[in-house]
DNA sequence: ACCTCCATTTCGGGA
DNA sequence: TCCCGAAGTGGAGGT
């Protein structure tokens, strides 16, 4: 709890600064010209610019730049990050093996350093996921097919997992694949491979998919494979409303 | 160039620099104990815990706890940044349309507020990706198969695009799908689409999926749908090695 | 805007 | 550990 901060730091600061801070464990950010170099699954390289550098306890390294949701470079959790100087400036280095890849950040020009001990605990509530859409199928079974029962839960096969699986009102057994999204052809492939290997013992097998949505494109390829198609609207997941909900909702 | 940074600020000094920060099109990070509100396609809260809160030009809006690759809560680019008043605290949302979502962060103990009116137009170079892999195996077509020829890059078909295509010695059409790490299922998906639709004009046409390693299962289900695997280690698309490369590689 | 597919995807769960 | 599939996936490229 607290932040310390320091602004224009020298080299030596900066080094120093940044190997207590993450020997104490703590989360630090870096406001700095710098260029980064990565090598591992690939090799990049990032030219000179103004980035924020965020440190964290479990090893995470993320550059970001001033625009766009993902880092322009990282290093996920479980890396071992260390700072030393080289030709003459900071460099901060984020390295992990499985995979064996290295991330370096060679600061030009620091122009601010924060070290916070931060304590965060709570976990994240998130509702609307496809496991949500699972379960509502499993208390509604009539929403996807009328009499289908006889629900099982992520049942494994050789060739994947099936969402949900049931048998229908004539007995045959149903093979249902869940999308909380609009529906796409990867999803047909994925319900086609287990129904192909599932119809070689079970012939009279159906499969559908259920999503909130699907282009003509994906229910023609289902129908050649003799599968169907339900739609389920997402809000079928109890989710809320932009409009609506406030953050009183939660209390 | 250059940062600002507030410590401790208050409520309406908080409020304040945020909106003027937002508006100048600044990089702006926020040590703070916050909650968390999120609706949109999902429904999400998170409790009380520190944090630190990014927010940038473009509109985007990053969360991040002490652990973790990724931000916990979020809002892409595009987003409208707000600030103001709520029961006393301060309030960050992040709004935008298509979808239609909202992130609302509650600043229950700011600890610091920075921002930072970076510049940063550098392009990240990559190597390694799958598209450097597609030039291998066309500068180096017998690394897949002897006699391989006629190669032709990102072919488009009516079921999509191919990512290497050419014939073989005995003038078969080759389909080649190429990936830069371990083969999965869902890559068998992805060929086995193009080549039921491409067998029907060409019945003696061959796929091959190309890619580092691949498990028995997606061997055995390859070798089920008479498509062939070629193992191509990831090194053959040129990049460095951890051990060796330097920053002076670069240079 | 929709669709497809890559990504240094990351992350979580199960065997 | 590997393997598989979800993700509020994001991002790019094409139509």
């Amino acid at each position: 709890m607290g932040t310390t901060t320091w602004e224009d730091p020298t080299v030596e600061a900066t080094v120093a600064t940044l190997e207590e801070a993450v020997r104490a464990g703590d989360t630090i950010t870096v406001f700095a010209e710098c260029e980064v170099e990565y090598d591992g699954r690939a090799t990049g390289y990032l030219g000179p610019g103004e980035r924020v550098i965020l440190l964290k306890p479990d090893g995470t390294l993320l550059v970001h730049r001033p625009a766009g949701n993902d880092p322009v470079n990282w290093q996920p959790p479980g890396s071992t990050v260390t700072a030393d100087v080289a030709d003459g400036d900071p460099v901060i280095t984020a390295r992990r093996s499985a995979p064996d890849e290295r991330v370096r950040v060679f600061l030009r020009d620091t122009y601010q350093l924060t070290t916070f001990a931060a304590d965060d605990t709570a976990p994240l509530e998130l509702d609307g996921t496809e496991t949500d859409m699972h379960e509502y199928i499993l208390d509604h079974p009539a929403a996807v097919d009328d009499g289908l029962r006889a629900i099982e839960h992520e049942r494994d096969t050789p060739y994947g997992t099936i969402d949900v699986y049931g048998t229908d009102e004539e007995g045959r057994p149903v093979v249902i694949e869940v999308k909380r999204r609009q529906a796409s052809l990867t999803h047909v492939d994925q319900l086609n491979r287990y129904m192909e290997q599932f119809r070689e013992s079970n012939p009279d097998a159906r499969g559908i998919l259920v999503a909130p949505a699907a282009s003509s494109r994906v229910r023609r390829s289902l129908r050649e494979k003799d599968l169907e198609f339900v739609a389920l609207d997402e809000f079928a997941t109890n989710r809320g409303e932009v409009a609506s909900t406030t953050f009183e909702d939660f209390q």
